[in-house]
DNA sequence: GCATTAACAGCCG
DNA sequence: CGGCTGTTAATGC
């Protein structure tokens, strides 16, 4: 199907963005408390109102975050892929989790405890870098989600969902095919299956993305980011 | 007009 | 067979 490389733990530990300038004793502490849990597919990592008490990153799989409005509506926010790390503000703040997370098909996860997630933010000032360019990446991906809901044609709101879940910052592993079906994508983009489908087919047209059953490929992020400018 | 839902046939694993 | 895909027709905002 795609590359069948089965990461570890502690490869993907070692491989995060963030774990690059800690010392060798702060990195020992991490791989130490660290550990990993699965969560089969359609399963609830976690939910909205849980309390928060880990840092959560993505060793192999597919999330999704979202939320359920008392009506029965669902709205995403945005996905995660391997590599990508979330729930960062919660922790910072002490507040219950914000949404919903769902996996999306058998993903494997890693579980920092907050304990060593506050005591990297007290001695390690990379990762306060790490985390400081995160949120801020974040803060920008939100302003322009309140833009395009209200601005763009379906089309470029599929381009720059599919442009934030790739978005280097958030999924550093250099993933450009994923498995998902294109009702997930019209899930993740907010609009149905059979719209999700004619954007898709638009976008692979225009050279940034190619289609396959069960799967997409991406070709051009930064295409896929401004499509529509 | 545009999007969503429903329905269906074809295809892949 | 079961899930995914590509299309079309009906319906709604």
């Amino acid at each position: 199907m795609e590359q069948g490389n089965v990461i570890s733990l502690t490869e993907m530990l070692r491989r995060a963005v963030w774990a690059g300038s800690l010392t060798p004793e702060q990195m020992a502490r991490v791989e130490a408390e660290v550990a990993e849990r699965f969560a089969p597919a359609g399963s609830y990592v976690c939910r909205k109102g849980d309390p928060v008490d880990h840092w959560i990153g993505v060793v192999d799989g597919l999330l999704k975050m979202s939320s359920d409005s008392p009506e029965g509506k669902t709205v995403t926010f945005t996905g995660m892929l391997n590599g990508g790390w979330f729930g960062e503000g919660s922790v910072l703040k002490t507040e219950p989790r914000k949404y919903d997370v769902v996996a999306l098909r058998d993903s494997r996860l890693a579980f920092m405890p907050r304990t060593t997630f506050e005591w990297l933010l007290d001695n390690s000032i990379p990762f306060n870098r790490f985390l400081l360019l995160q949120l801020n990446e974040r803060l920008g991906v939100f302003i322009s989600l309140v833009e395009y809901d209200r601005m763009l044609d379906t089309d470029t709101r599929v381009a720059r969902c599919l442009g934030t879940l790739f978005n280097p910052y958030f999924n550093p592993g250099r993933q450009r095919t994923l498995q998902i079906s294109q009702e997930e994508i019209g899930y993740l983009c907010s609009t149905s299956r059979q719209r999700a489908n004619q954007a898709l087919q638009v976008l692979e047209k225009a050279g940034l993305l190619r289609v396959d059953y069960g799967s997409i490929t991406i070709l051009d992020v930064d295409g896929l980011r401004t499509f529509g400018n």
